[in-house]
DNA sequence: TGTTTGACGGACA
DNA sequence: CTGTCCGCCAAAC
């Protein structure tokens, strides 16, 4: 592995981990952050690869229509939930619960 | 080393 | 609104 690969993923790591409560973040916003503009799908490889009990908050990661396209979605709307994220028919508004960074 | 995959995104019908 | 298509590119195969 390279150091590349690694600060790629810290990187991700660190962004994620900064999502503020009740809010969300898109994978491409995350792979914007982390200065890699053309690498959302790696920010969704990266955090599938996160064990199970993670201390990240990968459950505020969403794609860029507000839907939840995760192996683990229901798991994911309860954490939201239990922020006050709302979702209306199956999406959440950007402008309500979106990051402002 | 060539091919396929994919927690995406945006354009289009 | 839903469904389809294509560009993207590191990883996995």
């Amino acid at each position: 592995m390279t150091e590349t690969q690694n600060s790629a993923q810290e990187r991700v790591w660190q962004i994620v981990k900064a999502i503020p409560p009740g809010k969300i973040a898109t994978y491409g916003q995350i792979a914007r952050l982390a200065g890699m503009p053309t690498h959302a799908r790696l920010v969704g490889k990266i955090l599938r690869a996160l064990p199970v009990g993670t201390a990240l908050p990968w459950h505020r990661v969403v794609n860029s229509q507000g839907k939840l396209t995760n192996p683990n979605r229901a798991e994911q709307k309860v954490r939201l939930q239990a922020e006050g994220i709302v979702s209306v028919s199956g999406r959440i508004n950007p402008r309500r619960y979106g990051w402002q960074v």
